[in-house]
DNA sequence: CAGTGGTCTAGACCACACT
DNA sequence: GTGTGGTCTAGACCACTGC
């Protein structure tokens, strides 16, 4: 028999697994139930989840309390829902996400109208991490890591320098063929090969010259003032799985911002 | 006898007012009712607005609906619900709500553990506009302007400067000494004595030298990387009704955005 | 056609705030 | 206690998708 929760309602309502302490809404628990098996790999990127009639079933709940949670994971960006053929999970493969994580945009012009990036990975080799890289991906310092650099251009101008650093055992077999070779976002990639699915990232932005050989790969004067970007990109449970300093050029783009 | 409009839910409904063409989801319909009551100035900042019973009664729906209108509305930030008191209308007075439009923080410490800014007017005056700003604020070049620049000191440091934009018409009668003299944040102040409450704003981000007297102001050296804020707000119904360029050091402080 | 998510309703009870 | 928003349920019908 299935144990019985507090639900916050007027009633009792048997669950499928035992949740000894946690008291919270019902659709709360709903929610972790389907957060455990995204994270447990239960529905890949892509897939379709079962639909909310089955679910309700499985839980043992009406179809509007797992409605709300699917709900709330679906504005989290983590499901996708699509009236008449499921839900689905989220994935950086769609066209239309495309743009999420990167905020920079032409001045005259749309987020990619500028078609395609090029890449050019420059550099992905193994080395360990050092002090403040082990802060940031949540390692001891002198863990294995994975560090990359790449540029990308715009109609054959560079605007964007990419330091990047990910933990070495969850990205194990990460060379800078694949990592060149692979169409797509990066992120895209990191989901179909190594199942790493980013979901949220912060960004801390700052202006600082372009130094240390920047300004060549980036192609502007030395000293130009460029806009610095590290970011910090968290996958499932709020785990940190990637380092990224960017540079951007900001003579022809811009970081754009909403705020709402 | 009040209109009957299709709800796209097995029956017909009627409304309060006549919506002729619109078809849309009922809480939709409600939704921009709702809308149209904060437009017009029936319930204030910082006032409750009528009870989800009463306005399903007004509206002649159940309640559920009214709650998932009011669900979106709050999602947006323009309603603020509070169990056992009532839903209100947002205020930027809310201490809550303080960092929501000043993405600047400390590099040491939280979104304010610095304490409030100390607020510097060094210049507010009535001028016209130029293309880029009358484009920027929907306004025709020439047209009158408010124009004003302030700079904001942390700890004695001054770390941003702004020229801010607005149209001269409904922020008629703003000085220098009210902008000086108000205590709180300038979109409170806007608020009260306006009646203009920004809903929303796009930031374009650029790293730019300090020059023009920029880096007098700031106290830097001429030529320090600056990152350049260029903001437009927007109150109710997406009308422009602020311009703003800020330029903030970046030593000692960063601008930090959640990508989600 | 059946199956999916989307909308709408009605009623019950809970948690919270004020009086 | 009364009134508020918050949760949960059950059932009906609509809109979209694909067989």
């Amino acid at each position: 028999m299935a144990d019985k929760i507090s639900t916050g309602a007027g009633s009792t309502v048997a669950v499928a697994a035992p949740l000894a302490a946690a008291f919270s809404p019902l659709y709360q628990q709903i929610k972790s139930l389907i957060l455990n098996s995204l994270c447990a790999g239960e529905w890949k990127p892509g897939e379709t989840i079962p639909s909310e009639m089955e679910l309700a079933a499985r839980f043992r709940v009406s179809q509007g309390t797992v409605r709300k949670a699917i709900d709330e994971l679906a504005t989290e960006n983590l499901l996708v829902r699509r009236q008449g053929k499921g839900t689905f999970v989220a994935t950086h493969a769609e066209q239309q996400v495309q743009f999420r994580f990167l905020k920079l945009v032409p001045d005259n012009g749309l987020p990619g109208s500028e078609g395609p990036a090029q890449r050019n990975v420059i550099d992905c080799r193994r080395t360990r991490a050092s002090a403040d890289i082990a802060r940031a991906l949540a390692l001891r310092t002198g863990d294995p890591v994975l560090q990359a650099r790449r540029v990308l251009s715009f109609a054959g101008t560079p605007i964007i320098l990419e330091d990047i650093w990910l933990p070495a055992i969850p990205f194990k077999g990460l060379t800078a063929e694949r990592l060149a070779n692979y169409q797509g976002p990066m992120y895209a990639l990191f989901e179909t090969e190594f199942n790493v699915r980013m979901v949220r990232a912060e960004e801390k932005i700052r202006a600082e010259p372009a130094l240390e050989g920047r300004e060549k790969l980036l192609k502007v004067g030395r000293g130009t003032p460029l806009l610095s970007v590290e970011r910090i990109a968290y996958t499932y449970q709020d785990e940190p799985m990637e380092l990224r300093r960017g540079y951007y050029r900001t003579d022809t783009h811009h970081y754009l911002n909403v705020l709402s």
